[in-house]
DNA sequence: TACTATTGACTGATCAATCAAACAATCGAT
DNA sequence: ATCGATTGTTTGATTGATCAGTCAATAGTA
């Protein structure tokens, strides 16, 4: 059972979650001091945040848990692999770039990517539970559809890459850079243009 | 004429932007400290620094006129227009890619990379004077093609964006966040594929 | 009353930047 | 050549600011 005074504290610390979220995505994780997070948050005192969470980097921790990004296409794999090749293709675009819709999961993006920037074993942990096993999974696919005939043979992996390179260089300009101003480019038209190129481009030879 | 002063001179504070590269490289910007700098460059005392530098962001404003990533198919953009189809891309890709074989001007994509991460201001003049106008170059390239009936007639700025994201991607995840362990694949063989899958989706449909 | 939440003052550490003094090279005058 | 003056270089001690984290006191709730 969950007393009020549980359910208070849990919003409280969702807050300072939340307002740490706003100001490590803005000023980065070292340069936002406690003083800023208290202040996002809503709260009176810094202090405060050593009530709910050990120390500054428990505050990236949280974040983490809650706001890491999900990727709607891996949590059914399975039906996934199933998939005929456009569909399966223009699914996996659209809910690439669909992830950064949400601003929280775009920005716990782009604190964890800067946090990466700087630590290398961080890069790593972070590369192998996100875009390694999506990519993973992409390659798997492909390996499929060469197999049944749909596509020629390559390399998957790198079949994948050249894929997913457009999808990563457009969320990464957009949504971690704010580079939307002059490159108006529709996110659903890149999707479509990336599988039409990539589905013609692997077509089996005749 | 140069005095023999002038030139140790010179060489100091090549020593001192050296060392901040690698400094500012591994622990990035902020958290590098002078001390930091001053070891890395081989000096005893921070306070040299002062002497060669104005400030610490001085240092980093060294650091991108001496090792601001240069591209060279930029060099001569006539000649580029030029060349056939396949040859054009393959050039592109692998100057690229090739970018950051020199170690030194990898860091400094690096330092800068992050910078720009924290700082939008940064971030805008960086990419237009570094990926922006490349891109347009191909940009350019590509619409050029789609006059003279190489390519199918689309969006030219997508269909860059489509050809430059798995180079970027590639630079990224290898060099940038030195993801190269398990995902051992050949920028030759990147480039030549991606030139391939490009080639085929954008030739004239019949 | 007993417990938790909240505050803000405080501490100790860190670090960018300054500075005065020591040191070294250059050069003109003798 | 030698000397001293001048100019540029290097050092390490110091300053003042910032900030993560602590803590004792206070407010609020069950």
């Amino acid at each position: 059972m969950t007393t009020r005074r549980e359910q208070i504290s849990e919003e409280r610390r969702q807050q300072i979650i939340d307002g740490a979220l706003k100001v490590f995505a803005e000023k980065g994780f070292v340069q936002a001091t406690n003083k800023d997070v208290a202040e996002a948050a809503g709260i009176n005192s810094p202090g405060l945040i050593y009530h709910y969470f050990a120390d500054k980097a428990d505050l990236l921790r949280a974040i983490i848990e809650r706001y890491g990004p999900p990727m709607q296409v891996l949590a059914r794999p399975e039906e996934f692999m199933q998939l005929p090749l456009e569909e399966a293709l223009t699914q996996f675009g659209l809910s690439y770039l669909r992830l950064t819709d949400d601003p929280k999961i775009g920005a716990s993006i782009r604190v964890l990517m800067a946090e990466a920037f700087h630590n290398p074993e961080f890069a790593k942990i972070l590369a192998e539970v996100g875009p390694l096993r999506v990519w993973q999974l992409l390659a798997d696919y492909l390996a499929h559809k060469m197999d049944d005939g749909t596509l020629r043979r390559a390399d998957p992996r790198i079949a994948a890459r050249c894929f997913v390179g457009p999808l990563v260089l457009e969320m990464l300009s957009r949504k971690i850079f704010s580079l939307a101003y002059d490159m108006s480019v529709d996110a659903g038209a890149l999707v479509a243009m990336n599988v039409a190129i990539f589905v013609r481009g692997m077509s089996p030879e005749r």
